[in-house]
DNA sequence: TTTTCATATTAATATTTGTTCATATATTTG
DNA sequence: CAAATATATGAACAAATATTAATATGAAAA
């Protein structure tokens, strides 16, 4: 991967639902949509959390999986996660 | 930091020269606006480069130095560099 | 003390992104 | 089949961002 296509992905994910969603996946091999909206507390709308995915879906990140009415996602890019724990332990001091 | 202050980092980095001018800083301690326009072959403007230094340098991330002529920047969140090696073995597959 | 050099600032504009809302589709249930 | 459920789609708009160009500042050199 080069700067431009990491870039692109970095952009994909710069959003404070978006990360949730990469956090949760992380932990669970698969969630329907409905699951998800309710462990990310319903601060966030049906039809946003379907861009939402559809948006990483469409980068890779994740993948998706129809199961009668449900809609499993799940992490395909899994290393992405790798990312999570380094930004969350940085200090800003300024 | 939580996800939201994660994903304005975020942001802020997600551009395809601003990871170039992060490497750079993550290797050599400090170097002069000039001094990065040059290691960038010269594919970013004065000006294009002085908004993405001055971004980076507003949330955090780095530090300048005025000396004489130049002004010297480095990372100042040093461990954000963290992130990159990680985000370059990532292998898309899709 | 004018010119040059390095960098910042500002304003204008184009482009992208986030969000909402209304509606569509597909599946299951009664 | 009609209703309910789960999710996607598309349009519209506001807001944020990227880019460019022109000009300003401040330090050093001539």
């Amino acid at each position: 991967m080069n700067n431009e296509m990491i870039a692109n992905l970095l952009k994909c994910i710069a959003h404070p639902v978006k990360l949730d969603i990469l956090a949760l996946l992380d932990q669970k091999a698969a969630l329907s949509v409905s699951e998800i909206q309710m462990m990310l507390g319903c601060d966030c709308e049906q039809s946003m959390l379907s861009h939402h995915l559809i948006k990483m879906k469409d980068k890779g990140i994740l993948s998706s999986n129809k199961q009668g009415k449900n809609i499993y996602y799940s992490l395909q890019l899994k290393e992405i996660a790798g990312i999570l724990p380094v930004l969350q332990a940085l200090e800003i001091n300024s």
